[in-house]
Formats: C-alpha cells, structure tokens, sequence
RNA sequence: GAGGCUGUAGCUCAGUAGGUAGAGCAACGGACUUUUAAUCCGUAGGUCGAGGGUUCGAGUCCCUCCAGCCUCACCA
C-alpha cells in the first residue's frame, strides 16, 4: 500500500502518512494538490462528503462519547474547509518556543505616537508561534488566546479590525485544544500582559473532541493514565515530572560514559529466564516453534560480555516481570545494569553514589529532596551497615540465634516449615528492617544462600559480598561482587532449581551462561538500579504510575 | 487472591429520609475592541459503570458483575 502510493504520486511526504486500512477521505487527497484545495469547486464538494464522515460513530472511549460536542466541532471543521483552510494543517516553519518569545520582552520599546497627543505607544518585536488553544476569552470582536506549547504559555489577541475580515472568519471557527500558529507583534496589552498581537492566522489541527476542564483538568487516576496525552497537556507537574525522567536518564548516561562504560543493548527474548527470581512472560516463537520468555533481568547476558572482554558494560533498558501490580511495582520497568571487570561491590557503591548524585543536578535538585513528607538527605557518601548489625538492631535477635530467628519469624506469623534458616531470616529483614530503612543506606554482606549470582566473602562462605540500597523502605539498587566461579555457579543454580515449586519450572539451568564462565569472566563488580523508583524519589512521585508515561492497565 | 473506597452531563463535582436528576466550566444562540478561570442574557445536553432484585416508586436499599484507587497477600 505505501510503496503503490509512493510510486503513483510525486508528493511521498503525504503519502507515508496514510494508514492502510483507511479510505482516502477527500482531504487527504487533497493534501497533494493544496493549490487546487483553494478552489471553491472542490470545496463545495468536500463539504458534502466531509458531512458523511459525521455520521461515522465516534470510538467509544473511558471518556465516554462527546456526542454534542463533536458535532459541534464538526461544523467548524467543515467552516474551516469551506473557507479553505486544511484543518489538518502542515509545516509551519520559523516559529519560535513560546517560552523562548516571552524572553524577547525587554526588545519591545515606546515610541511616539506620531500624532498630535504626544502620547508613546509600544513598539515590538515580530514573533511566530505555533501552540494548542487552552483558553478563549471572547469580547465582542475582540478574542484573547492563551495559547501553549511545551515551553509556556502567551496570550494572543485577535482584533475583528486588526485581522480583518478572512482571519476573523478563521478565528471564528477556533475551538479549545485546536492547535494553529499565529504571527504578529509582541506587546504589552493595557493590562500589562504581554501579547503576541496577531497579524496573521495558520490553521493546524482540528481538535474534535472536548477537552477537560480548563482549571481542574483530569482527576479520576484512572482517566489519567489511560487519557496520559491530556493529563500531559491538563494536569500540573506532570509534563514536568517526565521531562525530569529524562533529565534522569540522560545523566546516567553521561555518568556511564564518563566512567569508560559501553552501552550495549542485550536480548530481550530468552530462552531461558535468568538473573532474577521473577516469573516471565511466555511468548511463542513461530519461526522455531519453540517458547520464549521476555527477560526477568539484563544480567546474565552482560556478563557473557565481561567473558568477552568487554570491561565496562551496561545496559539501560526493560524488563518484564509477570507478577503483582502495586504503587512500587509494573509489569515492564526499566533497570540500569552495570559490570566492571576488575573491581567489587565497593567499587559499585561509589558508583551509586556518582550516578545519583549527578542525577539529582541533572534535574537542577540539590542533595536533599523532599518525599512523602520526609527529607532525603543524598550527601555521599551514603551510610553503610551490614545486614547482620541491622538484623539484630530491629529484631533484638542475634543473627546466627537460629531458634532465635524462627521464633521471630513465627512471632510475625511467617511460614518456616522447610525453610533454610536464611530464608527466613531474609524473609523475618524484609519484614522487620526494610520498611524502617529511612536511607539512603547501603545494607551490606548478606546470607550467602540467597545470593546465588554473588561471590562469597573470602574466608566467610556463608556471606555473600552483596549490597542493596535502600530508600524509604524501598530497594533502589542491588550490587554484588559477582561470582565467576563456574563450578559453584552451576551448583548454585541447582540447588535454585531444586527449591522451586512446580509453578516456577518454567525456569532451567543456563547451561550456556556456565559455558561462559568456564572460558573465564573477570573478578568484576555490578550493579543494578531499578530506575522508575530511582525517578519517583528524586520527583516526589509516590506511586510508580506516575513515572511511568502508559503504566499497565487492563485493556477497555 | 482478600478487604475497604470510588464510578452521576464532554470535564470537575453536588444529590437531602427511597418520591419529577442539579451546579460550575465546556457547548449552542445573542450583547460587548484590552480580557485574565472575562462578564451578562438565553438554549440544549443524562441508559446515574452494567445487569438483576426489593418497593406503588431506586442515583439512593440488597445481590452479581465490570473498571479504578488504597491496604494486605504474592513477589530471593
């Protein structure tokens, strides 16, 4: 379909835009031709058909059906093509950010008149800008825009007399969340608000449907995730809070890179789920006929790479996890994972103390940020305790007291029946010391049993050099000294395996990650940070939706 | 998976004891050439999330279901 129609006209530019499934409507045809699309003619003929497409039933949204109000601007639609203007709009070139023309405020001067009364009038700059109508204050043959792009917002004023008659009937057919561009001068209006006064009018896109309200915007939580573009556009901080997630983003990269990091972009189909206790996603593979699995984790790819002499490798990316849905936790998140030959968990803290420190100034933040009522206070370097010092602090038992820890453990109503000590103990922290980790704090050294990817303290086997950070009772990071010994790793794994109920078998031995193991990994350190939680800290967020731009929902 | 809360006009929200379904904004018609959520006059707009039940009568009470939010559970 693309390349017939990319063949069949000289004009490709509007052609790539069609979609398959839909019939040309009379206006896009014309699109090829807007020189013709002038023609009365044609347009009388467009009005008639554009009046068919009325009568196409709307998609029913969650927003329910606007009825009335599509209607409505439907008949200013087909006004606007009867006027020949293409609701649908174009290029709009040499137009300036919004927020960039409010700068040009100090270029605007007074002058005389240059009549008798001596008074000055204002003189100032041509500006072009281009944005979506937020709100229409009508008096008489006078229209005050406010009109908004992503970097502000500026009032327009369109005088009956000032644009004469053909921009005036434009501007008649204007509704709310139209978008269109304006040119005209910058000034001061007799209120003192500075207003682009308009000159010239380009139509750019219709809106059809009603927005929501201009001051309260969308509040339903659920209204706002699946209308996400309107809660952009309506509601306050969110634009803001994503733009910070980039900020985010963006810098830890830039950390990355100035550390002697390399990005890489690993599989995101396994055949075998591994690096994480999670349950995948199933998919089908028809090519192979064989089942996959949407990565749990980045890990066990990466170090493959440290096998293969990449020394310092990370990967910021997805991963999915086919489990509860909750304000800390999403089907797909994304994690930052980071491997560096020759170094150790120790090496790693620091590292994620550089990368959220850099973060924070990235988003123009300063150490300490304000969350749920709580100061987070970032100086690095961030405390460090170990998770048996911290164990028996909050528990008031003795970390190697096993009757100790499964006494607790009942205390709280945990199941110990066939449990290793360790995972109960684990189990009895997630409980008892998790939540209190105000933080940030590094919890460090952990029961070796339930690190299977990590290398034991030297001397010590049964700790596992592994840290977790902690905000807020909330696991931000997860770093070990990573194991590289290919004998224990596939024991490990075995012994995984043989714990796992029948639910979780989907899971089996990564024969081929051991294979890499047995050509020689580097001693090296790593690093994982679950960057949605990162971001809703350093923004304020209190509920993982909020950081992420189309949070899973169950479909409509 | 369990419990609690929520669902009323396009949006934001009221809705009394179970007795004809309301407001603001938005829309439509009109007035207004310096407004600021403009103002003023007028008009239209509803399967009260869906289905069932109780009742002379249900937005309101009961049951089932759907969706969302919160808490818990699950989650190395």
């Amino acid at each position: 379909m693309h390349l017939r129609l990319w063949a069949a006209t000289s004009a490709p530019l509007f052609a790539v835009h069609l979609q398959p499934h839909l019939t040309l409507t009379p206006f896009q045809v014309s699109l090829e031709c807007p020189v013709a699309a002038r023609s009365p003619h044609r347009d009388g003929g467009r009005g008639i058909r554009l009046m068919n497409q009325t009568a196409r039933t709307p998609q029913p949204g969650a927003a329910g059906q606007p009825g009335m109000h599509e209607a409505a601007r439907r008949d200013k639609l087909r006004k606007l093509v009867e006027l020949g203007y293409d609701p649908w709009g174009g290029r709009f070139d040499n137009h300036q950010p919004i927020g960039q023309i409010r700068q040009r405020e100090g270029e605007i001067q007074r002058v005389p008149a240059g009549d008798v009364s001596g008074q000055e009038i204002e003189q100032g700059p041509r500006v072009r800008a281009a944005g979506r109508i937020f709100l229409q204050r009508k008096a008489g043959k006078l229209v005050f825009l406010d009109l908004r792009d992503w970097t502000g917002r500026i009032q327009v004023l369109i005088g009956r007399r000032q644009v004469g008659e053909e921009y005036w009937a434009l501007a008649e057919c204007f509704d709310l969340g139209d978008i269109v561009g304006v040119e005209g001068e910058l000034k001061h209006t007799n209120t003192g608000e500075l207003t682009i006064f308009a000159e010239r009018l380009v139509f750019l896109t219709k809106s059809l449907w009603p927005h929501p309200d201009k001051h309260h915007g969308l509040t339903d939580p659920e209204l706002r995730q699946r209308l996400r573009y309107l809660d952009l556009l309506y509601t306050e901080g969110v634009w803001e809070r994503f733009r910070r997630r980039t900020q985010i983003v963006h810098s830890i990269r830039q950390t990355m890179a100035r550390n002697g990091f390399v990005e890489v972009e690993g599989p995101t189909l396994h055949a075998i789920a591994g690096g994480a206790a999670a349950r995948p996603f199933v998919t089908h593979l028809n090519a192979l006929d064989i089942d996959l699995y949407l990565r749990i984790a980045l890990e066990l790819h990466l170090k493959r790479l440290l096998v293969g002499g990449i020394e310092r490798v990370y990967e910021l990316g997805r991963v999915y996890r086919n489990e509860g849905i909750s304000p800390r936790h999403n089907p797909e998140f994304t994690m930052l994972e980071a491997y560096q030959a020759y170094g150790d968990y120790h090496t790693m803290m620091d590292l994620t103390e550089e990368l959220v420190c850099a973060a924070l100034e990235a988003t123009g933040q300063g150490r300490q940020v304000t969350w749920g009522g709580a100061v987070l206070d970032f100086t690095p370097p961030f405390a460090r305790r170990s998770y048996d010092e911290l164990f028996a602090e909050h528990t008031g038992v003795r970390p190697d007291d096993e009757h100790g820890v499964r006494a607790c453990a009942e205390r709280l109503g945990l199941e110990t029946a066939g449990k290793h000590t360790d995972v109960i103990k684990s189990e009895v922290f997630e409980e008892l010391v998790e939540p209190r980790l105000a933080g940030p704090v590094f919890v460090l050294d952990y029961p070796a049993s339930i690190c299977p990817l990590t290398k034991r303290k030297r001397g010590r086997p049964e700790v596992a050099e592994r840290f977790e950070l902690f905000v807020q009772g909330m696991e931000i990071a997860n770093a070990y000294t990573e194991l590289n010994d290919p004998d224990l790793q596939e024991e490990l794994f075995r012994t995984q395996l043989a714990g796992l109920k029948e639910e979780d078998s989907m899971a089996r031995m990564d024969h081929d990650f051991v294979r890499a193991l047995r050509y020689g990994m580097p001693p090296a350190g790593g690093l994982g940070i679950g960057i949605d939680r990162l971001v809703m800290l350093l923004t304020g967020a209190q509920s993982i939706r909020e950081v992420i731009l189309f949070p899973l929902l169950r479909p409509e």
